[in-house]
RNA sequence: UCCCUGGUAGCUCAGCUGGUUAGAGCACAUGACUGUUAAUCAUGGGGUCGCUGGUUCAAGUCCAGCCCGGGGAGCCA
């Protein structure tokens, strides 16, 4: 039996008049007659009439919320007005039933914290199909992007016994008893009896890997979970995230900046064409919640405007210098209201990156040589000329997309290809280089100037979906002190 | 980890300065309904007031500790 997807059902004129199936989740039934089907294929219901002499009460008692039923019957249009089309039911089969009293999320507005309580029930709801089909073309998007432009998919390992990436605390992979594994005379934990035979963790970035794929494939790409055992409690952290690092060998940073960019709008683009029913729900979601708000917490812009802002605008692209000079000029620094310090030498806080983002520019903005001792110890070192060079002290490479309301959306940088220099940025960071040996043999056979960045996949759904909090558009998240589902 | 804030019915929330039997809307159950759009109408059942201890004649309400959620910060993607 051809099952009809009821997207197919609702948008294909060509299927009106036909007998055709559908299957899907009842979400209300109404009037003893209306049967609203969800299937997933899409965040529209098809109604389903039952003719009540067809259908005995028992049967008609059944179609509680959430119960699955296939209906068979002849598309026709809808006497209603709610709806272009509507199917008849000539035969309608109950599935699976689903106990009224039992089930959690009822036909009406849930908060998201139940919600988030209820992870394992939330696709079925408006909100969270539209965002898990939205994670989709975004995902989709990412290799579709990257494969036009040339690039290779790589699969970095998941697991490392290297823990010098210094993006973050790492969790541990062991086979070991944990209350009595085997020591080394001197008292600590014998590694070497370990799975691996040495400590090993799961990875917090494919990126060393990846510039090693580099440096022979030209152009890379990962697209893979990432861990971090941070104990960060943020509406924008996860313990497990995903993650795209693309790493291209002959790329200056100036054509990192123009990759990522590139990349921004491109998703965005695919998810304005095919996630339009979607964008819209969350739209008025949005403009819903923000209605309940003061005036200046509002969004100039709804949703669907805002996206389509981003893509039509380039994105600004300064220098760290610039920043600092512009926060040293801004309102809230002369009134005092920062609660951080400006000045040239220290990290921009989330304070500082709003004000540039929201208030500044109001647009996307990529901020680039910032200085050295607050960035990684492979970003390449800056000269008198390069873009983001500073008279002030020693920049790197560096480039962070910034967005409204997220923040750090893209981190990425030019990479140090002269192994002199590298080295001695990572005797200073107090990086081990006998442990890295081979991410350092890269520059000493046939090094290239080459570049990359790593964007989270979340943060960019966060951004398209108009989400507030990033465990709302990862299916089951994993943050500190909790793992379930 | 730090700061702020919250935890009362399945859900969303009200419950004043401590004082009868802790309420509402929705959901659910039963009944009605052949054009409904989160259908509607009638009737009904439903509570370890987060946990533990304390103050008091009396605690949902006051105090202390703990647990969990939410927001913000740091770390970062």
């Amino acid at each position: 039996m051809d099952i009809t997807p009821i997207k197919s059902a609702l948008d294909d004129e060509a299927l009106t008049g036909t007998t055709i199936t559908v299957a899907g989740w009842v979400r209300t039934f109404r009037n003893d007659r209306f049967i609203a089907l969800n299937d997933g294929s899409t965040i529209r219901n098809l109604q389903c009439v039952i003719d009540q002499n067809a259908v005995d009460a028992a049967t008609r008692a059944r179609f509680t919320t959430s119960a699955s039923v296939r209906c068979t019957g002849t598309l026709v249009p809808s006497q209603g007005s709610g709806q272009r089309v509507e199917l008849q039911v000539a035969d309608v089969a109950v599935l699976g039933d689903s106990d009224a009293e039992a089930y959690p999320i009822q036909p009406k507005k849930h908060s998201l914290e139940f919600l988030r309580e209820n992870a394992h029930l939330r696709f079925r709801t408006n909100t969270y199909s539209a965002i898990f089909r939205i994670r989709h073309q975004v995902s989709f998007g990412i290799h579709e992007y990257f494969d036009s432009l040339g690039y290779c998919y790589f699969h970095s390992p998941v697991i490392t016994a290297s823990d010098a990436e210094g993006a973050g605390e790492m969790f541990r992979v062991s086979t070991l008893d944990v209350k009595r594994p085997p020591l080394t005379e001197g008292g600590d934990v014998d590694w070497k009896e370990d799975f691996f035979g040495a400590e090993a963790r799961l990875t917090v970035s494919g990126q060393l890997q990846a510039e090693n794929a580099a440096t022979a494939l030209g152009k890379v790409y990962t697209f893979g979970p990432t861990f971090r055992a941070e104990n960060s409690n943020t509406t924008r952290h996860l313990a497990e995230f995903w993650m795209v690092e693309p790493e291209a060998a002959f790329l200056d940073l100036h054509g990192d900046m123009d990759l990522a960019e590139g990349l921004c709008k491109h998703l965005i683009a695919r998810v304005l064409r095919n996630s339009l029913d979607d964008l819209k729900f969350l739209d008025a979601r949005l403009k819903e919640e923000e209605a309940t708000k003061p005036k200046e917490q509002r969004s100039e812009l709804g949703l669907v405007d805002r996206l389509r802002f981003v893509l039509d605008n380039p994105f600004e692209r300064i220098t760290y210098d610039q920043a600092i000079d512009i926060l040293l000029r801004s309102k809230p620094y002369q009134k005092k209201q920062f609660q951080f310090p400006v000045e040239w030498g220290v990290d921009l806080q989330s304070e500082h990156e709003r004000y540039l983002v929201e208030k500044h520019f109001k647009k996307p903005v990529i901020v680039t040589g910032y200085p050295a001792g607050i960035k990684a110890f492979y970003m390449r070192v800056n000269s008198p000329g390069d873009f983001g060079y500073s008279e002030k002290g020693t920049t790197v490479a560096a480039m962070d997309v910034l967005f409204p309301g997220i923040g750090e959306i893209i981190g990425g940088s030019q990479r140090e290809e002269r192994l002199d220099v590298l080295e001695q940025r990572m005797d200073e960071m107090h990086v081990p280089k006998g442990e890295l040996w081979w991410y350092l043999d890269t520059r000493r056979f046939g090094t290239v100037p080459h570049a990359g960045f790593g964007l989270g996949l979340e943060r960019f759904v966060l951004f398209v979906t108009g989400m507030g909090n990033i465990r709302d558009v990862i299916p089951f998240p994993r943050t500190p002190k909790s793992a379930a589902f």
